[in-house]
DNA sequence: TTATGGCGATTTTTT
DNA sequence: ATCGCCATAA
């Protein structure tokens, strides 16, 4: 074999691969190439990154490795590259033939994909379902969190952790928190829980435990403090045999670091590692990162270090920065070339974030068509601007030109969605607002989950205080006061404690009604022990057994919804007994649900303006955007004007605000707002300045006599607003509820009248918020999707 | 043990 | 404006 024909061969090879990936551009293409060894990928904003990601798996899947010259020789002949080149060129290539050229594939338990976001990884899976065929291959795609938890149900024992260890959410560590200042008598204000979490936070992404932040900050009296909290609050923690999230990543770090067995393990498991969002990466999850792959080198980390805007939160863009030193041999792969916006939102973008300094430079470009200009619109007032909002979205959809999904408007904190809602709620504009309250913070919700943690780990104290008296079973918080103590003095458990209760003079009182409830919960575990009934059952035997139901009903006013939740919950519950089947376990679901977000059930397909913050809007995209609020003071906000670290931050955070926009970017800001209660004029935003002035088509809204509060706003008409965006609410997020009785209803088949569609059929129908979704099908028309209550539709009797 | 009233702070938060 | 916190009252 000559060297001509091996070189013949290879690039034949390439070819063919090439062609299975026809449509990427060639950065893409080399990132779907380079298969082993480190790579780092910057992927600005719209680059098809995901696309490549999931060709990149593809192929390391088919093809596996490039050869290595001396392997050639021993199989192909003469004619074997012949015919390959025949069939090639006339298009017959068989899948046998393509496998024959595969070099080592490799397989796809031996992929590690990891996400920020539950959705993303979901979305991960689901591309790459399409490459797959036996479900135990599958490449591993998970959060940072879910990979860890999973690791430490697995080998948590060897570092102390019992299999059951519960997770605890914010809310939870918030009140252990809350707990350890009143035990170590520090004061709130002068030290706010929020800031001890964060610290602590900190402390544990630096991978310090509570003894070795003690040493670190000995001469800072305020840090000390902290680290008593730290102490006690970790002491509490391993009572409860319990973790915080931050908890998940260090153990599994300290894990890897004490066990070189386990580490090994996953080393070989895991052959091959994909970040991404690397730019959002803190310390110890780099740190877990680099362990895993510290064997194979094969990590190919993905990011875009103008979009890290979570840095606040612990994010290390020095992670992303010097990758390349760490890996000396690493590949850098840029992807620059924009499929998602047109010219003009990505010389805007470009515009803004050239103000920044610390950047890795990367300059975004996009064969799209210049578009429409970047409307810059001045509203009087945050009400105006709300109205000016809803009734833009309304002329567009009612004109028939675009669906309600086609917009989104993203505002930088959770408070000015209120505004925003009211004016959709008046103009009959579906929308939706993802983020702010979650599912799984409900009360009723959390009450339930703490029944099912308490069953799966009666150590669970923070999830046993919250139900000992929910329903109501007259044990007080003096109660529970008496308890706390005797459990600092002996260090018994606190379940033996309740449960023994008559053994203490302090309870004598209240032992009866302490065991009453140790009873129902030992009833509970007993019902689980040997999966004698499943999850489902547990949960209706707890509701049975508690008559929370009633207690409910009895309680609060909003019941109805509150049950609604209940049910919801039991739902899915047995959805996840459907996907697991017999692997089904009470701590496995209770996981799933600790890491499980809003965010993650958010459907792109639902008929209704999409409403967020714009960090909940990092990687989705939206035809339309508006930004409200691009002022001084809210956008940049605030507290980051001074610092100009923080600012750059901020327009790290209006460069992603502005690349979500496909067609259409609307920024809007105000001549006077309400900002903590307080009306202030505020500049218009410095991001929105310096995007070039020919790019841009201003509007304003001037000289329009203000509405005299009393005779639009009053007092009944607010809350009978309040009371709409409630309904709204549960509407779309339970998704059942009573039609308004003000509309004419419509049900699927009838036929109706438009004025300008004419007579049509209708094909679905849909709640949104308090009016219905109608899609009809106007014959030559089309099919048009309309709004029950402003399509001035008639029925006709057929 | 639970209900009210004044006071202060007030981003963003993929898990 | 609004939420959460603490103190005081019932």
């Amino acid at each position: 074999m000559t060297e001509r024909k091996k070189e013949k061969f290879l690039s034949l090879r390439k070819k063919i691969i090439e062609n299975d990936f026809k449509k990427m551009n060639p950065m893409q293409m080399k990132a779907i190439m380079c298969v082993k060894g480190p790579l780092l990928v910057l992927a600005g904003a719209g680059s098809g990154k995901t696309t490549a990601i999931v060709n990149r798996i593809a192929n390391m899947m088919r093809y596996g490795e490039a050869y290595h010259s001396e392997e050639i020789s021993s199989f192909i002949t003469e004619d074997y590259v012949k015919k390959l080149e025949l069939d090639y060129v006339n298009g017959e290539l068989s899948e046998e033939e393509k496998i024959n050229l595969s070099v080592n594939p490799i397989e796809p338990s031996k992929i590690l994909a990891i996400t920020f976001t539950n959705k993303a990884a979901g979305e991960l899976k689901s591309r790459l379902g399409k490459f797959l065929e036996k479900d135990e291959q599958k490449v591993k795609a998970g959060t940072f969190h879910a990979i860890c938890a999973q690791i430490l149900r697995q080998f948590g024992e060897k570092i102390g952790y019992s299999k059951h260890f519960s997770l605890y959410d914010a809310d939870d560590v918030r009140g252990i928190i809350k707990d350890c200042q009143k035990a170590l008598n520090i004061d709130g204000k002068a030290l706010p829980y929020r800031a001890i979490m964060a610290e602590i936070s900190r402390a544990k992404d630096q991978m310090m435990n509570y003894k070795e932040y003690e040493n670190a900050v000995s001469n800072d009296f305020k840090k000390a403090e902290i680290a008593k909290v730290y102490k006690l609050y970790q002491e509490k923690m391993h009572e409860a045999g319990s973790m915080d999230f931050d908890d998940l990543l260090m153990n599994t770090v300290l894990l890897f670091r004490k066990c070189q067995d386990v580490l090994e393990y996953y080393q070989d498991k895991f052959e091959y590692i994909l970040v991404d969002e690397y730019q959002d990466t803190n310390t110890v999850q780099c740190e877990f990162i680099n362990l895993l792959a510290q064997k194979h080198k094969n990590l190919c980390v993905v990011g875009d270090d103008d979009q890290s805007i979570y840095r606040f939160r612990g994010a290390n863009i020095e992670n992303i920065l010097n990758f390349e030193q760490i890996y000396p041999s690493t590949k850098v792969i840029r992807l620059e070339q924009n499929y998602r916006s047109t010219s003009n939102i990505i010389k805007a973008a470009n515009a803004v974030i050239e103000n920044n300094t610390s950047r890795k430079g990367k300059k975004l470009w996009t064969d799209n068509k210049p578009g429409c200009k970047i409307k810059v619109h001045t509203a009087r007032d945050e009400i105006d601007e709300a109205k000016y909002i809803a009734d833009r979205i309304f002329e567009s959809v009612s004109s028939g030109k675009k669906n309600y999904s086609d917009f989104a408007v993203l505002y930088r904190m959770n408070s000015q969605s209120n505004i925003l809602e009211r004016a959709f709620v008046r103009s009959g504009v579906p929308y939706r607002i993802v983020g702010g309250f979650r599912f799984y913070e409900r009360k009723e919700i959390k009450d339930m989950i703490a029944y099912l943690s308490v069953i799966n780990n009666p150590k669970d104290e923070v999830r046993l205080r919250r139900i000992i008296n929910r329903p109501k079973r007259a044990i007080g918080e003096k109660t529970i006061l008496r308890v706390m103590d005797i459990l600092q003095e002996t260090g018994r458990d606190l379940f033996d404690i309740l449960k023994n209760a008559s053994e203490y003079a302090q309870l004598q009182r209240v032992s009866a009604k302490l065991s009453t409830f140790t009873g129902l919960i030992d009833y509970f575990i007993e019902k689980c022990e040997g999966q004698q009934i499943t999850i489902s059952e547990l949960y209706q035997l707890i509701l049975k057994k508690t008559d929370y139901i009633n207690a409910l009903t009895a309680e609060c006013d909003d019941s109805e919804s509150r049950i609604q939740n209940i049910n919801e919950l039991a739902t899915n519950i047995k959805i996840y007994e459907k996907e697991y089947q017999e692997k089904a376990t009470l701590s496995g679901f209770l996981e799933e649900v600790a890491l499980m977000t809003d965010m993650d059930e958010y459907d792109l397909n639902e008929q209704a303006v999409t409403l967020m913050t714009i960090h909940a809007a990092k990687g989705l995209e939206f035809p339309i955007v508006f930004l409200p609020g691009m002022e001084e003071g809210v956008f940049p906000g605030g507290q980051m004007i001074s610092r100009p670290s923080d600012i750059e931050e901020e327009r790290r955070l209006a460069y992603v605000a502005i690349t979500r926009a496909k067609e259409q970017l609307c920024i809007v800001n105000t001549e006077s707002r309400m900002l903590f209660g307080i009306i202030s004029h505020n500049k218009p935003s410095r991001f929105s300045m310096e995007i070039p002035k020919n790019l841009a088509e201003f509007s304003a809204v001037r000289n329009i006599k203000k509405l005299e509060r009393g005779e639009c706003f009053s007092k009944t008409y607010f809350e009978e607003k309040l009371r709409l965006i409630e309904s709204a609410r549960s509407f779309t997020q339970v998704g059942g509820g009573n039609a308004p009785e003000c509309f004419i209803s419509f049900n699927i088949g009838d036929s109706v009248a438009h004025k300008v569609f004419g007579t049509g059929k209708v094909l679905s129908t849909r709640q949104v918020g308090n009016d219905f979704l109608l899609e009809i099908n106007f014959g030559q028309m089309g099919t048009k999707r309309l709004m029950s209550s402003f399509s001035n539709l008639e029925k006709i009797n057929s």
